[in-house]
DNA sequence: ACAAAATATTTTAAATGTAAAATATTATAT
DNA sequence: ATATAATATTTTACATTTAAAATATTTTGT
């Protein structure tokens, strides 16, 4: 049937640089998330959020607020409370009130969270590293720089409205 | 408060090249599908896979399967089955049984439907263009080169199980 | 021809996601 | 002090997404 297998199919010739760009960095993404998440699923009966959510937790021992894990993750303050309740509802997060304004939560990782944490991680490294096995290391180097330079780029780029974080108004040096 | 604002934030000092990497090109993607999302959202009341959706039938003028749709647009064929339904209602892609396999539907735009996805086309073009602004030729050049490398890298890595599409068996060498 | 396997799609259930409204609390400006 | 604005989070309503099961049809093997 000779139709092409991804979102890339879908420029034209006279397309712009920029668009097939945009294409295949969507390709690459959506490529590597699918293999994480079926090696997620299949290995340990989870899923990305959560993981990334527990992943943000120990990126930050000190703590993290609700606010907080919405913008690192890039995701709705509304996702976030969902997926706080679900992770401490099995034990693998806290989520204490904080002393000094009663709005806010302090979210952690338990000694469950950290050891249950601990255990995907390693395997999800190996996972990314055996996708971008095929770029030797000068490679990888080049594409760090490249896309270092295209997040400047981005986050330059028209009035910044950031990720969409409903009720939330961190990280908006235009609003 | 002093924290970072995306997910590259939760890599550790110690961690692989491979794993920022991965990061870092997951937050590039995240940056610019919100703002794509945003811009779709405000100025044609759409969405992200709307367009693409469309925009995969206006880069296949012969007509689409709803498998060939899946494919295309890496994403499950229940999802497909959900769009299409959605934009058939609205008159934008018209749905017609197969002579050869009654299986199987074929899918194409409605003149509407062209009509209202070139009006979207040229925006969303612009937009892409306006958020790499910032690298120039040679920087869109070396990304692309590099992300070449890596797609192959990936669909090359491991057993290849492909994207998520349930009940479908398309393009599984292994299987 | 006929059973079994493969294929194409839809349906289902549950998870994830957004955006906007609602609630509660804290900060600011008279 | 008190009204107003800003902030942090949750709730709500709904759209999207996946994975698996179900359905329908075609292909394959015997």
């Amino acid at each position: 049937m000779s139709v092409q297998l991804d979102s890339e199919s879908r420029v034209k010739d006279d397309d712009h640089v920029a668009l097939k760009l945009w294409l295949r960095l969507l390709t690459c993404t959506n490529l590597v998330e699918s293999q994480l998440r079926g090696q997620l699923r299949e290995s340990f009966d989870s899923t990305l959020p959560r993981f990334d959510l527990l992943a943000q937790l120990d990126r930050h021992p000190e703590k993290l607020t609700m606010g907080e894990l919405s913008s690192l993750m890039m995701v709705s303050g509304g996702n976030v409370t969902g997926l706080v309740r679900q992770l401490e509802k099995e034990g693998l997060v806290s989520r204490t009130p904080a002393k000094t304004d009663r709005r806010t939560f302090l979210v952690g990782l338990t000694r469950k969270g950290k050891k249950y944490f601990d255990r995907m991680a390693e395997s999800h490294e190996n996972w990314v590293i055996e996708l971008f096995a095929g770029l030797d290391h000068d490679a990888q180097e080049a594409l760090m720089n490249a896309l270092s330079r295209l997040k400047s780029s981005v986050m330059g780029a028209g009035a910044w409205n950031g990720v969409p974080r409903s009720g939330t108004g961190v990280s908006r040096p235009g609003g």
